[in-house]
DNA sequence: ACCAAGTGAAAAGCGGGCTTTTCACTTGGA
DNA sequence: TCCAAGTGAAAAGCCCGCTTTTCACTTGGT
């Protein structure tokens, strides 16, 4: 059995040169995506912005479509934790609080960061089937939560039964519309005024 | 002063010819952007579907990108029309039927045609910034519709003055995300399942 | 001092798609 | 009959991006 090797290279062991390059990656990854657009991205740019040479690039990922996938996880994962978060916190307050909450949670984090929203509702979309799996798959486990909380509610006689799939859905996609519009407007709207005008579309929605 | 030759080939003129080459490039286009993707799709593959050679291809269409741009005006024209229609024929009714007649011109003519629908919510995303462009140029057309109803049925009391742009987005938004999943969705329900649970959203967002 | 492992930079291979050009043939007016 | 214009098929040029490989250099354990 061989040891791992504790060699270290500039004061740095191997792996810690190794998620160094890949966070830079992740991070020019985000920036040219989130700004060019994921076809208009060389990985030679890729590599020129990340300060990580080309072999090094492909002992890293796979392919440039891996940096895509890798990405748009990581926006996820943001996302569904300040709602995941958001949900808990509220688990037993009224339905109309936990929508707000929940909705509040997420725009908070898809619109601090303009790249995120453009890789989140353009670059994915399409992209390629394992892209387009993973985002399906991110706006199902969306919707399931739109579900749960109906659900919850309904048992509650907060509300009453109807197909909060189709609400869920509707509501996303209205979400990337609004969104995506708001991001192209110039000069910009305050967020706020989106976040309050999709907050109550929300409430409107799943009281009907 | 030149005549135009009124030579012909094979019992067709020159532009008839030219016409019917156009005709089938667009025919093989919405074919293969509606089905394999306009990125998946190379010059030679639509030639060779078209029965045309690259030659003309590049008589009739300066590069691929004006393809795309040709096939996509075809398709919002076609949804122009028939929502243009419903609204006209309506003009004196109930604001609640325009929007039902509206919606379902609409729907009925995006969602005939499976290719369209694909190219109208996925492919024309991001293509390109002409592209981009004759998108959000036929979306703000489709907003103006809905804020002119809105509007009317302001003048005429039967509705509370709204942001009618806002809500038009919203709608937008989740027409193509519901139809889009139910493009996907396997096996496909009845399409007028779709249709009358977004006609039921319209008239829901616009009497809010 | 040695050298295995690691490093960044650069170059070369490779394929594929876009676009232009060439080719041989057909058409039908002069 | 001649030939300008038009035709489809094919090929070649071209570029660019993805991916792999080579290169010379550095690091630090032995």
């Amino acid at each position: 059995m061989s040891e791992p090797s504790a060699r270290r290279y500039s004061g740095r062991s191997v792996e810690e040169w190794k998620a160094a390059r890949r966070e830079r990656l992740l991070d020019a990854a985000l920036e040219l995506f989130g700004t060019e657009g994921y076809p208009a991205t060389s990985v030679e740019r890729l590599c020129a912005l990340a300060k990580v040479s080309t072999r090094h690039f492909y002992h890293e990922f796979q392919n440039k479509e891996a940096v895509l996938l890798a990405v748009h996880a990581q926006v996820i994962e943001v996302a569904v934790r300040s709602t995941g978060e958001a949900l808990v916190a509220t688990a037993d307050a009224p339905v109309q609080e936990r929508i707000v909450a929940a909705v509040d949670g997420y725009l908070r984090t898809v619109m601090a960061d303009l790249r995120r929203a453009r890789i989140s509702f353009v670059e994915v979309v399409g992209a390629s089937p394992a892209v387009e799996e993973q985002r399906i798959a991110f706006r199902e486990l969306l919707i399931s939560s739109v579900v749960g909380v109906g659900e919850v509610a309904v048992a509650r006689n907060e509300l009453t039964d109807k197909d909060f799939r189709f609400l869920g859905l509707c509501f996303i996609g209205a979400v990337n519309t609004v969104v995506y519009d708001w991001m192209l407007t110039d000069p910009r709207p305050p967020e706020q005024q989106v976040q309050t005008a999709l907050r109550e579309l929300a409430v409107s929605l799943m009281l009907s």
